[in-house]
DNA sequence: ATATTCGATTGACAGATGTCGGTTCAATCG
DNA sequence: CGATTGAACCGACATCTGTCAATCGAATAT
């Protein structure tokens, strides 16, 4: 695991060169890493990047019955993969009678992008 | 695996309700669905996210010795994960006599940060 | 009440992932 | 030359991930 980053005295070098200039401190410490990965690894699936894309282009909200029928994945994939994204916080679900909706929440791809750019 | 969207005829409704509004079609397709998530997959450890954080706040390039003291890994380790931003586009590698230069690609973020917002 | 439907959960499985210790290889130093 | 050093590679290991078939629970329809 990665520890709060502080610069260790570098080991002798054996030529006169210098190995590189120092390095610059991560602006990002380790909590604010672990936020960042996280929704980056809800994202680092086809399907469930393309499912983040559907709910992110539709203005309301989606039905899971709506969703399964865009992959050629059984049901209970499509859930699992919608559970992962709402574990991460990126999308979130109402169930209405016997549907399920999801949309993806607000702010949940603020941080990233904005870390991005 | 997720198949190239198609908005497939909806199942009967129990009620007379509808389940929903016509889903909006993906506007991204498998192919790009899969390079965004490879690049966000790279991304999605706290790890490999610190150390795009560190190269892309160097204006220069850094070499794997000045990486490794920054975290609580072996330095093989610290190997594997540069390999896996290499893989993903994200970095650039230089050798330099015996040290090793990281480098951030200049482009490699542009698309996934030009999703995201 | 019984059957049906939507969606989530469970259990199982192959494959990928993060980590390490040990090794290898190229380049440098003495 | 031989010894040392930085970094990548290899083999092993436990864990996590993506997927499915089967099942379950709740809500609806008949």
């Amino acid at each position: 695991m990665a520890v709060d980053l502080e610069l260790a005295p570098k080991s002798k070098r054996p030529a006169g060169e210098p190995c590189c200039e120092p390095v610059a401190y991560p602006d990002i410490g380790r909590a604010q890493a672990e936020r960042l990965a996280e929704v980056a690894k809800a994202l680092g699936d086809p399907v469930r990047m393309q499912l983040v894309d559907v709910l992110r282009r539709h203005a309301g909200k989606v039905c899971v019955c709506e969703l399964v029928p865009l992959f050629e994945l059984s049901q209970p994939t499509v859930s699992h993969h919608l559970r992962k994204l709402r574990d991460a916080g990126i999308v979130g679900s109402e169930r209405r009678g016997l549907w399920a909706y999801y949309y993806v929440e607000p702010d949940a791809l603020k941080e990233l992008s904005a870390w991005l750019s």
